[in-house]
DNA sequence: ACATCGTTTCGTATTTTTCCGAAATTTCAA
DNA sequence: TTGAAATTTCGGAAAAATACGAAACGATGT
């Protein structure tokens, strides 16, 4: 049963009212992608990307699967209807369309090439 | 036509990413106060929760109502599906319907009555 | 064992948020 | 016009959030 208390609603608005942790959730919604991939379409230094995913596992956003040396993240399954409409709501912002248009070519690529360009 | 951009999300998210803020969009949710009923009923200074309302009315979850030397504020009509489902699940918060619970009495007294009894 | 790569944690300077009493503001009523 | 009541704004100290490079960590391949 997901809690539905004020202090755990907060801390789920509180993950999410972060402009880089509401674009990783947008991002998300479009499948699984490993934490290179995010941070090569979302330009943006991988620690970075680590503590906003960190915050958003914590609040139960997203679940992580470890495969070998990297760690691939997807939308937690069977949410609560406010988890769902803030998912729901990232993954329509135009930013984040903007983010996803940049996805497919990045999985062209394959996992180890797009982590191996991350700092030239 | 709202906004609904990323900058926009994020501010709405932050609004309501807090325990009293979200208390008093739940309370609302039951109808329309005036803030000093807002204030009895969540026994919180006044000032706070002028302050949780500015906040609200920021984001555009509430619009207020002058009448006299009282304002009364209610829930903005028709909104976005993300700040609907913000708004119900304030509304649904256990500890809001305790809130809820304690308001009939302060409408029964009437808004001068309630307002007078704030600073004993 | 070593070097390497993907990822996380740490250090930390900077900014933002929070909270509430005091003071200011506005409105009504005597 | 004076006073009181409802609300907002202000001050400012304390707590929390942010951002990102550097360092640490863990798995892989040679």
């Amino acid at each position: 049963m997901p809690d539905r208390s004020l202090k755990t609603v907060v801390e789920q608005l509180k993950a999410v009212a972060h402009p880089l942790r509401l674009r990783v959730l947008g991002l998300l919604a479009g499948g699984e992608l490993c934490v290179c991939q995010v941070a090569e379409v979302l330009q943006v230094p991988a620690s970075s990307v680590s503590e906003a995913l960190r915050e958003l596992r914590r609040a139960g956003f997203v679940v992580e699967r470890k495969e070998g040396r990297w760690v691939h993240v997807s939308l937690a399954p069977s949410q609560t209807p406010l988890v769902e409409a803030l998912t729901l709501a990232a993954a329509e912002l135009p930013e984040v369309a903007e983010d996803r248009s940049r996805v497919p070519a990045v999985r062209g690529l394959g996992v180890p090439a797009v982590c191996q360009k991350q700092q030239p």
